[in-house]
RNA sequence: UGCCUGGUGGUGUAAUGGCAGCACAGGCGACUUUGACUCGCCUAGUCGUGGUUCGAAUCCACGCCGGGCAGCCA
């Protein structure tokens, strides 16, 4: 149906949000669907954005606008470059193929200075193409760069002191506390500060004043002349301008003031024509305050609207940046990026692809219902699509020495092996059978319990690819552990000869001993023994103790050449793909997720 | 206890006054040189009580239960 390359199978079902927008496309209110994704640079991406990332891109995608990547960098002191470049990093790996055509980048320098007669900077207005930027940046040219609302701080300045003008805004002295105390509570009005009523001449001069540097932190705000009393707190003359005499990693020094999030967001999404600024239904109670800012500025329409929905709450899974931090810290994980972890660096290295974690993220839906989503629901999507791209491979994680005693040292039996079986004309390899062989300790057993299809003393199985053979003997060392397994093969079950056909309950995956490399793999497990490890007391008290487990494992010598961006099912196992702290004398894979197992369940 | 907001199988969602459907999970079976995949079948739901209506998950009232809001964070 869709065009697009790499697109998710199931076309994103309908939703309130996506009825209101089809809605406006039908009146033509707005001259362009115009989204946004803002997040503050403070921090790394993880799945729950992942959500607001595809609704917002979606909603571009599917109605010919554009999705702004804009960051929302208003407090200097939490805010840094190094998450600017990993979270532009993470999205265009997330929407690559799929929306990246919709991401709004601006050309480096096209500042608001630049502005038409209502006050808007001109790129948002068609002036300059957002695919020709894409083109532009894609091609490893610098010339174009995200959104940042600090990009907007002389706009949003100009803004104030035109809300001071208007008697709508003054300068309050009231310390921090005082503020606090004055506000009031949910359930009980605030009163009036006693400098609500300044003139606007003497609000102009203080905010000037503010503004030049001549008052310490916290001395003086810039507040919005709303209503003390409102049952909405946030409605009660709210901060719009705080000092702060700290450089910004963006804006550099020129300011000691800097605007709150409520008003700098209302106006950044003005100012870059955006219609529909979705965000989490934690700020419903802001939205009165977003369309109060925006009337009380007398700004034409369209105006942008704010629309909330529910976030993202996967099981055994915790999102919050607070609490990944201090799984870092505390060294629980190697880094923002382990794969243990719901970040989008860690789920990208875990080898999870952009494509399932967006099936995911749009089949859950947007509603305005606080659900928790089982992590089920994202295994199966991940499955789902590393089933469809991964080439299969033989590999074996917990060798047990196998000898073929009827096959002669020196012998070696090509076998022709399935990459891709699940396309309509796969291809194939060549895989050797020789007479000493590994397969996985799992798949032996001297006392199988009921029902056990493997290999068993006396018993058959068939080796995948290759032929049926026979246990006739098992050898163990003093302390009576298995190491070796002495078996007869039977040629004539091979594909080709006579006996092809033959059928047997077991077939197990092996390894060549003498035509096969070594490996290290990284056997993952969710992070978590709890389905909502943040609802305990203390989350890690619940970690889980064998979320990684390390095994040399033997590979077939194809996975020798493994490129970073391979995926991998290695047969009966899971799906795996190459780590980066691989290099060429040390191969080192991650398991992304095993196989589903229904045999282990019972 | 002020204001805001929500409640559909175990979970996530759809149905926008007209057959309660889909997906995941679970169960049974078929197929299988992956105990995977695929295919077939099954289990299971409208928070409660009234009302309006020919007809209510949907509209109204009351109740019950949950979530959010009092940063010079976003």
């Amino acid at each position: 149906m869709s065009a697009e390359p790499n697109a998710p199978s199931a076309a994103a079902p309908s939703d309130f949000i996506r009825d209101i927008v089809a809605r406006h496309v039908a009146e033509k209110r707005y001259p362009k669907i115009v989204t946004r994704f803002p997040p503050e640079p403070n921090g790394y991406l993880h799945i729950g954005h992942a959500k607001a990332i595809c609704l917002n891109f979606g909603l571009a995608r599917e109605n010919h606008g554009i999705c702004n990547l804009r960051f929302d960098d208003t407090n200097p002191l939490k805010e840094d470059v190094e998450y600017v470049d990993s979270i532009t990093a993470d999205i265009r790996w997330l929407i690559a193929g799929w929306a990246d055509h919709c991401l709004g980048f601006k050309p480096k320098g096209a500042l608001p200075a630049n502005t038409t007669r209502d006050g808007r900077p001109d790129f948002y207005l068609g002036s300059v193409d957002p695919s020709t930027l894409n083109s532009q940046l894609s091609t490893g040219s610098a010339n174009a760069e995200p959104f940042f609302a600090s990009d907007y701080f002389d706009a949003l300045h100009d803004f104030a002191v035109e809300l001071i003008k208007r008697g709508q805004a003054y300068v309050d002295d009231l310390s921090p506390e005082e503020t606090d105390a004055y506000r009031g509570a949910p359930d009980k009005p605030g009163r009036d500060s006693p400098w609500r009523n300044r003139s606007v001449d003497e609000n102009l001069d203080l905010f000037a004043r503010m503004t030049a540097g001549e008052f310490p932190d916290g001395a003086r705000t810039l507040r919005a002349k709303i209503d003390m009393a409102s049952p909405n707190v946030w409605l009660r003359d709210p901060l719009l301008y705080r000092i702060r005499h700290a450089p910004h990693y963006h804006a550099g020094d020129k300011w000691c003031v800097y605007p709150l999030y409520d008003y700098a967001h209302c106006l950044s999404d003005y100012i870059e024509g955006v219609s529909h600024s979705a965000c989490s239904l934690e700020f419903v109670p802001h939205r009165a305050l977003y369309d109060w800012i925006l009337a009380a500025l007398g700004l034409p329409r369209p105006l942008p609207r704010q629309y909330e929905f529910a976030k993202l709450v996967p099981t055994y899974t915790i999102l919050s940046k607070r609490n990944i931090l201090r799984l870092v810290k505390e060294k629980v994980v190697t880094g923002w990026d382990d794969p243990r972890l719901p970040t989008i660096s860690g789920l990208r290295r875990r080898g999870i692809p952009a494509s399932a974690i967006r099936n995911f993220v749009i089949g859950v839906g947007v509603t305005t219902f606080n659900s928790v989503t089982e992590i089920a629901v994202f295994e199966h999507a991940i499955r789902e699509e590393l089933n469809t791209i991964a080439h299969r491979r033989l590999a074996v994680l917990r060798p047990v020495k196998l000898v073929l005693t009827n096959i002669s040292a020196g012998e070696s039996i090509e076998c022709e092996a399935t990459n891709d079986p699940q396309n309509e004309n796969p291809t194939t390899r060549k895989i050797l059978l020789t007479r000493e062989i590994f397969i996985d300790a799992d798949d032996f057993a001297e006392v199988p319990p009921p029902k056990y299809f493997r290999l068993k003393p006396g018993g058959e199985v068939r080796l995948k690819y290759a032929c049926i053979i026979k246990c006739d003997e098992v050898v163990k060392d003093a302390a009576g552990a298995v190491t070796e397994l002495r078996c007869t093969a039977d040629r004539a079950t091979r594909a080709g000869q006579p006996d092809s056909a033959r059928k047997v309950k077991g077939t197990i995956h092996w390894v060549s001993a003498t035509e096969s490399i070594d490996a290290e793999v990284r056997l993952y497990d969710r992070l978590f023994t709890v389905p909502e490890p943040g609802a305990e007391e203390d989350f890690m008290t619940v970690v889980n103790p064998h979320s990684l487990d390390t095994v040399t494992a033997r590979l077939e010598p194809s996975l020798g050449s493994a490129k970073p961006d391979d995926r991998f099912q290695f047969e009966r196992l899971g799906y795996f793909t190459l780590d980066p702290d691989s290099s060429a004398s040390h191969l080192v894979f991650n398991r992304t997720i095993p196989l589903k197992d229904t045999w282990a369940k019972k």
